[in-house]
DNA sequence: TATTATCCAATTAATTTAATAGGATTCATA
DNA sequence: TATGAATCCTATTAAATTAATTGGATAATA
C-alpha cells in the first residue's frame, strides 16, 4: 500500500509548475525537487500524455498547466503513472481468481477501493496550493 | 497501491477459520483457498504472532480464532503482515525527505493515509461473515 | 514408535520499481 | 543557417520488494 515515486514526484512536479508564474524547465524542476533529470523526463512525459501539462515554446519557454489547477485532482496525477487503482487484482480482472464466485471479500474490496479513489479525488492542485483543505475527522 | 498476497491470503485464511465450527488444519485451508502450503505456513505464523488465531491441541486439533470475530478488523489482519500503513514514507519517517519542511503535500498525505486506515478498519471479520456491510455511496 | 502436522530459518525465483544510458529531434538565437 | 540547449524517445540495467520453495527440527497423536 505505497504510492510509487513516480506518483509522488509527479505531484511535486505539477505543484511546482502550478505555483510558478512562468513556465518551468525540466532542469529547474529536477534541481528544486531533487529528482534525477532522466527520471523526471519520464514523469513529464506521463503528465503530458494525460493532458495535465504542456510545453510552451518561445522566448519564455517551459512547462505550464494544460488545464486549470482546480480541475486536476491527486487521483488524476496518480492515473498519469498507473493504469488504474485496484487494491486487489480481482476488482479489475474478474477472471483472475478462480475463487471469486464464492468470495466473501469481493464486495468489501470493491467498496474499500472506491473509498480510496474518492479519498485521492477529493483535493485539486488548487486546493493544495491554497492549503485550503479541511481536516474533517480527528487525526 | 496494492495489497500483498499475504494480506489477501491472510484474510481468506482467517475467514475460513472463523467460518468453521471446529478447528481448521493448515493443509485443509491450503487446499480450500488454493494457497501453497509452505506459503500458508508463513501466513499462519503472522496471524498467530498478532494473537488473531491460535492452535487447539487434542483430538479435534486445528486453528481457531483467538478472539471474537467482531473484534478483528481487516486492518488488524493487514498489520499481521505489514509493519504499518504509510502511503508515502515521509508520514512514518519524518527525516526521510529533505524537502519535508516546505512540503505542500505532507498534510494531505497524512489525511488521506488516515482515511485509508479508517476504511480498512470499518469492517470486522464478523461483518464479513454476516455479509452485513452497507454500501453507503454510489459505486 | 511411526505418522502427521506444526514450527522455524534460509534461500531462490519472480515481479515490480527506480534509475541510467544513449541518442534523435526540435527550436530559439547568435 | 550553424549551434547549443532542451526536449523527446527507446532500451537497458540496477535495486528493491514480494512470492514461493527448500530442508529440516520439533511436537503431538494414533
Amino acid at each position: 500500500m505505497k504510492l510509487t515515486k513516480k506518483v509522488r514526484y509527479g505531484l511535486r512536479t505539477i505543484l511546482e509548475i502550478a505555483a510558478s508564474k512562468e513556465g518551468m524547465l525540466q532542469k529547474d524542476i529536477a534541481k528544486n525537487q531533487q529528482i534525477p533529470l532522466k527520471f523526471l523526463d519520464a514523469i513529464i512525459t506521463g503528465l503530458k500524455i494525460k493532458g495535465l501539462i504542456r510545453n510552451v515554446k518561445g522566448k519564455k519557454s517551459g512547462y505550464v498547466l494544460a488545464k486549470n489547477a482546480s480541475l486536476i485532482t491527486i487521483y488524476d496525477v496518480y492515473l498519469a503513472f498507473e493504469p488504474d487503482l485496484c487494491i486487489v487484482d480481482c476488482i479489475c480482472d474478474c477472471n483472475m481468481c478462480s475463487l471469486s464466485e464464492n468470495c466473501l471479500m469481493l464486495g468489501i474490496w470493491i467498496k474499500i477501493n472506491y473509498e480510496i479513489v474518492a479519498s485521492l479525488s477529493q483535493y485539486t492542485i488548487q486546493d493544495i496550493l491554497n492549503r485550503g483543505f479541511k481536516i474533517d475527522g480527528q487525526i
